[in-house]
Formats: C-alpha cells, structure tokens, sequence
DNA sequence: TATTTATTTCGTCGTTTGACGAAATATAAT
DNA sequence: ATTATATTTCGTCAAACGACGAAATAAATA
C-alpha cells in the first residue's frame, strides 16, 4: 500500500507527470527539464526526487551531471503499469507535443551552456 | 490531462483507495462506507464526490440512499486502467484484507441500523 | 589546494487538502 | 403538512504541498 501511494502521490502533480512523459524519449539531466520546465532548479529536484523514491525514475551520475531515466522493464509491475498508462493516456496530447517539441530545441544546444544560462 | 489529472488526484488518498477496493465488492451506499471507515458522514461524501467526478465511481438513487459502484466495462480506458490497476496492487493487501472482513459485518446488519447509529 | 559547477537540502511563504461540525437539501415516513 | 432521515454543502482549522532563494554538498577543473 505505501508503494502504491508513493506512486499515486508522485503522479498527483502534473509536472511530475510531464517529466515522465518526456523521458520516454530518452534520460536528461536536471538542468535540461530545469530549463524545459522553467522553474527554480531546487523546484525541479524536489519533482524528480519524489518520482525516484516512487521507483518510477532511475538516476546516473556521470560527468558533472546527474540524468534520470524511465526504469527498465525489470521494474515493479504498479511502477511499470503506471508509466505505461500515463504514456497511454497523454502521449498524444498538446501539453506532450509542446514539451516534445521544445526538449527537441533544448537537446540540440550544449549541456553545459544550458547550465550556465540558469547561472547554477 | 486534466481528465487524467482527476484521476490521479483521486487516487493520491489512501482512504479514496481504499473506497475503491470495498466497491469491488459490490455497490455500497454512503452510510455503509462510513461506518466502515468511522469518518464523518461530510467527509465520506467529499471523498465520494472526487472520486465521482473523476469518474471512477457512479451513483444511484434508491429509497432513502445513494449508493455508489464502480463503473462498467464501457468506461473510459483511462478510468479502467485506474481501477484494474488499483485492483492488481492491492487487493492482497493486509489493509484490503481488513477492510473487507469489516465490511462482511457490515453487510450483515441493516441499512437503517447503521445509519441510525450515527445520528445523520 | 582552491575554485567553479551541478545538484540537493533547508527554511519560508502562500495555496491546497483532508478532517470536522453546523446548516442546507431532498426524500420518506408519520 | 410535519417530522425524521440520508446526504451534501459550507466554513473552519491544522497539516501537507509546491514554489522560491540561500546555503550546503560533491565532483571536475584550474
């Protein structure tokens, strides 16, 4: 049960739902949903540490940077029932289709100037 | 989204939850899911009404009560999703497993009783 | 070693949530 | 028609939430 809550509650918040769906693109690193999203980076980690301790995203460090991802498919079946009905659910709505679209401008431009343009 | 958002909304409460499981069994009327859950009858009604107008539950009207059930298989795909899933995470739980044994009793007594016994 | 850089943690603030009881509503029984 | 009954709506209160900026942390670079 408090697996399954950590889930719901993670789920609860429309921009932890729209971290999820851009994931299924591919891992980023803070500073790229920071500058997708438009909020303070501390706002954006707190999201993405809720999703973590919900299982539903993995994290790497590699370089100066830290990535999160969408499990794999050897993850719990709620965490994996979870992503795929978000996925089911928005793929193919406008509020998915604006991020996809702006995370495309974002993956194109460097990292590390990224970072430096949110001065942290 | 925001039909999803309800949804997610909806189940981001324990109690709500747990109101979904007990309706597995069967349509149960307000009085009923409050002696069960010994909340206050507005609170039971609140958490009703969210879950209704998330559309995971439907209502009815008879006699002196109104009872709730979860919807039919013709429900949208995403509320199905929502309830299966709920179903297939939890129905084994311990906490699943006590409310239904409470319930049983419940089922057992009559309506007017239980209502009468909290005075609403 | 000191500094820059990316992220996280902490404290604060306004908003939302979940509980309650009182009052309102709608319906059934007298 | 009144009264009793079941549920909902409303107002209130404490707790939780989501945003922020400042400070702390951890790792790479100079």
């Amino acid at each position: 049960m408090r697996e399954f809550m950590a889930i719901t509650k993670a789920l609860s918040d429309p921009n932890r739902v729209r971290i999820l769906l851009v994931l299924r693109g591919g891992e980023l690193c803070v500073c790229q949903i920071t500058e997708l999203f438009g909020f303070a980076p501390s706002t954006v980690s707190k999201h993405l540490s809720i999703l973590h301790h919900a299982h539903l995203i993995l994290s790497r460090k590699s370089e100066r940077w830290v990535y999160y991802r969408l499990p794999e498919k050897s993850a719990p079946v709620a965490v994996r029932w979870a992503i795929e009905w978000t996925h089911q659910s928005l793929a193919k709505t406008d509020e998915a289709a604006a991020d996809a679209k702006k995370l495309k401008r974002i993956l194109q431009t460097d990292l590390a100037v990224i970072c430096r343009r949110q001065k942290c």
